[in-house]
DNA sequence: GACTCTTGTGTGAACGGTCACATCAGCGCA
DNA sequence: TGCGCTGATGTGACCGTTCACACAAGAGTC
């Protein structure tokens, strides 16, 4: 197939004047070889273009720098910078990153997950903020090393090798800021949980309406696109023709809460405040700009790189912390009337 | 690393009372074996759980089946869902898909790009629209194969390895569009061009108004995200008081757009015309929603696959086409009115 | 019945590295 | 002078697979 012959150890080696050893130790760092050796096998390298062969590497035990992140659709928002964290950090740390698209609609099974590791033992970051993530999570076999971006604290068995944004204290401040500007309640438009259990942001929503003493609406639940969040917030607004106020699962439901309080003829934030969650490029200047809740994927894309890598290699160095949640208050969210709540 | 070794070749073999050459040729599917020896050796694999190992098999010289997408900011809607065509073809065809991500705004350096190969020679696939893909599209060794999605046909060369969408005839008919509405003329927010000459979304509108003689106006250049949009938007009305209509270079433009309308207190689509490209999954939901035009990157993303799933075995099967692109009538395109232009 | 030809199977040598061990020179020290 | 130690380098085996070739057995041909 190729043409020219990629050059070996042992073309370096010749052209060095030493063993193919040598050169070996001069390509893995190793302390044992002298200064003026070391130079020429370097220019030797450099003049022959030479590069290890990954395969032969690998083959021969040496741990190779490679790892799969396991996600679903890369167009959402999250995932898609999550991904970017990870990449960047990851070929910064020399490891090459293989990526493999779950059906966020498709439940994976054992057998076909196993395929999908390019090697056996290969490590793995999966992006598990829904069902699809979460149920591949668990079934990914045991000898895998791996670690998650995962929606929720496992709470009775706390896991090390996960990491999460505080997404419940996120929404539990949302929502103090939308009872803080005097809504009666606070309605949800919800996330669908990526496990049995309600989701982080919902339960978040929830704290907060107890904290303030105030009965909690039942949530309706959307899925994770502009459009499934129109149809759940026309739902939530034939239901509930008095609310006021309504927290979205992220930007784009509350994309699709806007487009159906305007069909309703419900001005916002006039009539109902609307807040989003995510704080994609496009929330600032939706009309009106959304109220949202800004969260570092990329820094937990780059943690979750950080924590994989220490598991592979203890000695590895340690990352620093995402950003907080950050409510960014835009134009989206107003004073509640004292009218009906 | 592993507690429990991985079943080799041999292994199997011995289990199925064969030579290990024999199980390779059951592996690889080669004609000349026995039925029963076949059944024999596929049993043992089963129960061994065996998995040829990826390594051996490529330094032992047989083609492995692995692509690099090489890609600027995931998050881009058109890159993002290119991308996820990509890894559906290839995981279909059996192929590892890894991804390296490019800095938008920095020119990627000849070296810094052979380091990211995983190994020589290793197949890519470039993800192209954006100057810094096309760059390193430019720059990748020649003995790489390589596909890429592009902007543009190359007008002079047509390389058969590339493939594109048909930007400028959609732009044209969008600009039709407008024009057809009743308005004098179209201004143009345009994309950043991938190459030195003119972005092709901005020479399909150039041949719509030449097409319907009447002058350009000078295109004011954004770059690919909302908040660039709203910048570039800015500029447009000031120096254009007067235009009643603007065809954005993506949806991310026109929203920007939209809201430095608002701004400016032109109500869309009465004072002032919008259309976007792309269609996104947001802009059915914009206020108003967005006219746009709906462009199969999905589809490119698989034919791109397709055409280097042909270019590294020609015999491997072709692909269904792409999606022409269709211009998607909304509400931010409405009636030119008769007056000022 | 000796000859090819086909079919099924086995053997040895790569592929390009790493690892464990062997070797060798130079040094300090009794 | 001879011993052990240390630092620098070389040698052989091996990782799990494929490739090229050798070989045995049976069928078809003259």
């Amino acid at each position: 197939m190729r043409s020219v012959q990629e050059p070996t150890i042992r073309d370096v080696a010749r052209a060095a004047g030493v063993s193919y050893q040598t050169v070996s130790r001069v390509i893995n760092g190793n302390e044992r070889v002298a200064e003026a050796t070391r130079r020429r096998v370097q220019t030797a390298i450099g003049e022959l273009g030479y590069r290890p062969n990954r395969a032969a590497r690998e083959l021969a035990g040496k741990a190779v720098r490679s790892l799969t992140v396991l996600t679903s659709d890369t167009s959402l928002y999250g995932n898609a910078t999550a991904l970017r964290g990870i990449e960047e950090a990851a070929r910064t740390a020399g490891f090459a990153v293989s990526i493999s698209v779950l059906d966020r609609h498709a439940a994976p099974d054992a057998e076909e997950l196993r395929a999908r590791l390019v090697r056996p033992g290969e490590p793995m970051i999966v992006i598990a903020f829904d069902a699809a993530g979460a149920r591949a999570l668990e079934l990914l076999p045991a000898d895998v090393p791996v670690t998650a971006l995962v929606e929720r604290p496992p709470g009775d068995d706390p896991d090390p090798r996960h990491v999460w944004l505080d997404d419940r204290l996120a929404a539990t401040r949302a929502t103090r800021h939308l009872l803080g500007l005097g809504h009666r309640t606070v309605h949800c438009l919800a996330l669908p949980s990526s496990t049995a259990r309600t989701a982080q942001r919902t339960e978040g929503w929830l704290d907060a309406l107890r904290e303030a003493g105030v009965d909690a609406p039942a949530p309706v639940e959307g899925g994770w696109t502009p459009r499934s969040g129109h149809l759940a917030a026309r739902t939530l607004l034939d239901r509930h023709p008095d609310a006021t106020a309504v927290l979205c699962g992220n930007d784009d439901l509350a994309l699709g809460m806007l487009r159906a309080a305007r069909e309703a003829g419900r001005r916002v934030p006039d009539e109902l405040s609307v807040v989003g969650f995510d704080d994609t490029p496009a929330s600032a200047y939706l009309a009106p700009a959304l109220t949202t809740v800004r969260l570092d994927f990329e820094g937990l894309g780059r943690t979750s790189f950080g924590l994989l890598h220490r598991l592979l290699d203890p000695s590895a160095p340690g990352q620093e912390p995402c950003a907080e949640p950050e409510l960014i208050v835009r134009e989206s969210s107003g004073p509640g009337g004292t009218g009906s709540g």
